[in-house]
DNA sequence: AAGTGGTCTAGACCACGCG
DNA sequence: GCGTGGTCTAGACCACTTA
């Protein structure tokens, strides 16, 4: 019954995880302090701060100063998605990956796409509509307008070859985004466009990143139905 | 031109992403090792191994032993989802949540969800059916298979004022899961239950979690139109 | 006021994986 | 082989928060 010694915070963090599901810790009790621990795990504290740290990011356990480490009543589980440029993920999957630009213009957007960029509405911004393809099938539509102001070298970019999606990855760092998805009914357009049934299901992506205070792009990915975001937990 | 000294893992981290968003590195270079980093900052090689773990955590580095560390040609954005208790998520919107149980049964599951939860296909295991409200409008349809042989204790819940959702998010853990989230039609009688038009596009969440080897539970979370699921990236 | 987690340090050893 | 990141240690100081 002499406890193992554990050498390293994953150790450490499995052993944690295994009195939580075990139920020796349960859901909102206070478990003990580092330095206790450390002492029971015959570890240096700072192992043992890895390893509870790592479990309070995925949201097992909720850490305050004073008051202790619980363990969270109500876990929130914390999936992390990994969003790569469409063309990595076609070919990941085995397909081959196709591109049409449909669209590519210097244009006003719509006031609900100014507003969100926070540019003055009657500002002139690079407009851009293109199909991904897989295996010559509809993958995705991308709708996408660009803040020329912050990116200008998008001016000089046709699109033609390389998607909007793959040329801001690499040409147009930005500092936070907000990202949304969500399902929405195929418009006739997007219907004919993605040779799918009107009103058929898309599954939506709406990205909008910016570069401290200015919006670099604005952009909705449409997928084709069938489309499936995975993730593990 | 005197570098300031860098007292904490975060300052050095923000020095290291404005090197990159100023293309002082750029995408595909190779940057200074640890202990250099560590004497050009002033500070311990614990402090750089901290902040540039953290970047190669969010995508915006590749660290190789030997190879050194990268700035990442093709940044994967990772975006980190909440996947909260619906209650809260209701309730922290504002609005007052509601729950209808509609089936609760002990049955047997379709070779689909059998076959996912690598159970044998004749089993009879707990099924539950309900809809979750916000402000008196149907908020999700909540469809679930639960492992009795796993999950014990789920046998004797009625799940008439506390929803599966809720309940086994405390009495059930997992080691982990799996998570898909895709656009569907609504069928007829979803449709019907949520009083939304037939064929509405609806936000479906496919969860399936595991102790160990075993499946715990798996559900499907039918989002009505309009549903948004956010984040930051 | 005092206990807790958050972090930094300086040094050390190790595992991986290029060359 | 050997340079690199990955990790551990023992000790220290600090910030936050609760009691």
């Amino acid at each position: 019954m002499n406890a193992p010694t554990f050498r390293n915070w994953q150790s450490v963090q499995d052993e944690v995880l295994r009195r939580i599901h075990a139920r020796e810790w349960a859901p909102g009790d206070l478990i003990p302090n580092e330095a206790d621990l450390a002492v029971e795990f015959g570890c240096a504290r700072s192992t043992v701060n890895r390893a509870l740290r790592s479990l309070a990011g995925s949201g097992l356990l909720d850490r305050k100063r004073k008051a202790g480490t619980r363990v969270a009543a109500q876990p929130v589980a914390k999936a992390t998605l990994d969003i790569a440029v469409i063309r990595h993920e076609v070919e990941e999957h085995g397909f081959k990956y196709g591109y049409q630009l449909s669209v590519r213009e210097i244009a006003v957007p719509p006031l609900s796409v100014s507003g969100a960029m926070k540019i003055v509405a009657d500002a002139r911004i690079l407009h851009v509509r293109a199909l991904h393809l897989a295996d010559d099938e509809a993958y995705a539509i991308e709708d996408r307008w660009i803040n020329t102001l912050i990116v200008p070298d998008a001016a000089a970019e046709t699109f033609q070859s390389v998607s909007a999606n793959e040329w801001l990855m690499k040409y147009a760092p930005y500092t936070h985004g907000e990202i949304a998805f969500s399902a929405m009914q195929a418009s006739a357009e997007d219907a004919e466009i993605m040779a799918v049934p009107e009103y058929s299901a898309l599954f939506a992506m709406d990205r909008l990143t910016w570069d401290g205070e200015a919006s670099v792009t604005k952009v909705r990915l449409l997928f084709a139905p069938g489309y499936q975001l995975r993730t593990g937990l």
